[in-house]
DNA sequence: CTGAAAGCGCTTACAG
DNA sequence: CTGAAAGCGCTTACAG
């Protein structure tokens, strides 16, 4: 039972492939293909339920209709969420993903951009790190459209989305500040991407900017391999300084172990000691009481970056490049 | 500035493509093709940063090492979680994932399935829904492996990887009995799949069994679609008959709206109103008290699919079909 | 209005 | 030990 192709379609309405093949592709108007031709051909389609082969396609356009995403971790939710939103938008448009996770590894990312490039993907949306300029550069000199979002590499002229994590961090860590907080931690990553870098850079100015000093042992660095246990016992090690009042978290999952220590050590969240994440997670709010946290507008981020794709997939000519921030916002939950 | 082909490599050794083919497939000794030309030829793919065109390469082959992943929604911890397993195992074989979300619609199920066999994906892992029996007995009589994981389509004969649902279920309720509880609601999701309905069944056997009486009116079915906001406040309605002592819910995302229900109506989980989940999610570790929860084991089940993927692909003829179930994990939290 | 033919970049049966 | 050639299923420039 071979899959029907072309010529079989072809040969039922006893025409050439060629007069199928435009009107397969739509194009029947522009070579005045008759009417009747049209509606026969359509028919036998419909009936055999012929479908045509996107791969042979694909080799002879050079493209795929395919969008390849790559990120850190599809199994983190505002990943997740992203993606979600980012494969409906594009699949009204018919393009589809094809999502792979780098784990923050230099090697896997490359691997994925290189494994992207065989399949002829159309454009790329990237969560960056540091390291794979180069192949992104490859890309670009390639006419692929490419979107870096969430975390930027400046060196690259391309287009890039992201929230103002600097800002964010900012009015988080000023926040703490203005309800009196004199001792406030940073638990963070210690990988090396900008957009956590900003967080720290946005914590440390308010910090700064207020006169309370900035104290490098009040900065948890987590390794980011670590399992979480060890995470946990870091993160508890922290909470049991009697001086630390207020703690900010990086990322979301760091936040979600600060509160799995919380719990352990029977700590509570109060007047007295104060946190916050970053990204929003279900547990935040149904945390009692519930938590505050730096909210990515995940539904603008993906419209923004599909529609960045969208254009530039369907220009004929280079569109400039455009650097997009959105503002995350900080959601105060009591 | 095109990409290189194996002609431009052929032209580089001045050999034929023929054997430039067979060296880079690794068919170079059952060819014999002399060791000087082997590392002639490799030296030169590794200079010139040659990647062979996948795309050709499948259209030719009628494979793609394409593996195709058909969920309900990416954005469910549970199938994100499953995703990643599934990518990871997946990827050290050589294969990569295409997946996309059908979002409970047979429609777009079906054109999933369409699409991914127009891209000749090798194998298909599929979260199913009934009305797609047929697509996927297409893909059958095509000699595809088909893996159906989370829900079953018993009439088709191909390989399942499921949890116990009804056992797990069953078991839930009976705890809620042995601690006295004696009004067991449940909330469920109104889709006709198969996995849900044995979680009703299990509810409702085990209330029978132990001579509580099933009563329609303590069974809360939602819409699929419904927004969370009216997810809500149904929830809040059937907590506020104040017979109800227990309360099971049939997915985690439902039970995530019935923490937040809680959380508007100030009630607390104590000794005389229980909860159980379905599915583990961070918030219900985190809860106060914790809430107890269904696990199914991800890593289990995951490694599972991709083994009987990886066996099928493998192997020369047909393996017998496998219905393997896994059973579910009761944890009860305090 | 419609078709014959080239070619996308591979793999592989066949030949020597 | 190595190569010429067919063919996978399309699209499209060219011809009439």
């Amino acid at each position: 039972m071979k899959a029907l192709s072309i010529k079989d379609i072809a040969l039922k309405a006893n025409l050439s492939i060629t007069t199928v093949s435009f009107i397969i592709n739509g194009k029947a108007k522009e070579k005045a293909i008759s009417d009747a031709v049209i509606k026969k051909v359509q028919q036998i389609i419909k009936e055999s339920g012929y479908k045509p082969n996107q791969i042979a396609r694909s080799l002879r356009t050079g493209n795929s209709n395919i969008i390849g995403l790559i990120i850190e971790d599809i199994s983190n939710s505002f990943f997740s969420k992203i993606a979600r939103l980012i494969e409906d938008k594009a699949y009204k448009k018919g393009y589809k993903i094809i999502y792979s996770s780098t784990e923050n590894s230099v090697e896997k990312a490359k691997e994925l951009i290189n494994m992207f490039k065989s399949r002829k993907v159309d454009a790329y949306i990237i969560s960056p790190i540091k390291g794979i300029q180069e192949d992104i550069q490859l890309l670009l000199n390639d006419h692929k459209p490419v979107i870096l979002f969430d975390r930027n590499l400046p060196e690259l002229n391309t287009n890039y989305v992201g929230a103002n994590h600097l800002e964010a961090s900012y009015q988080a860590t000023e926040s703490f500040i203005h309800t009196g907080k004199k001792n406030i931690a940073l638990v963070t990553i210690n990988i090396d991407v900008e957009q956590i870098e900003e967080r720290f850079e946005g914590y440390k100015r308010a910090l700064l900017a207020h006169n309370l000093g900035f104290k490098e042992e009040l900065v948890l660095r987590i390794p980011f391999h670590q399992p979480e246990e060890e995470t946990i016992k870091e993160i508890k090690q922290l909470f049991k300084n009697k001086e630390v009042d207020a703690v900010l978290f990086a990322t979301n999952y760091l936040a979600i172990s600060g509160l799995k220590a919380l719990k352990q050590l029977n700590k509570m969240v109060d007047e007295n000691f104060a946190i916050i994440g970053y990204d929003d997670h279900e547990a935040f709010e149904l945390h009692t009481p519930s938590i505050s946290t730096i909210q990515q507008p995940l539904e603008e981020i993906a419209e923004t970056i599909i529609q960045l794709i969208l254009t530039r997939l369907s220009a004929k000519t280079k569109l400039p490049d455009e650097q997009i921030i959105i503002p995350a916002k900080l959601i105060l939950r009591k």
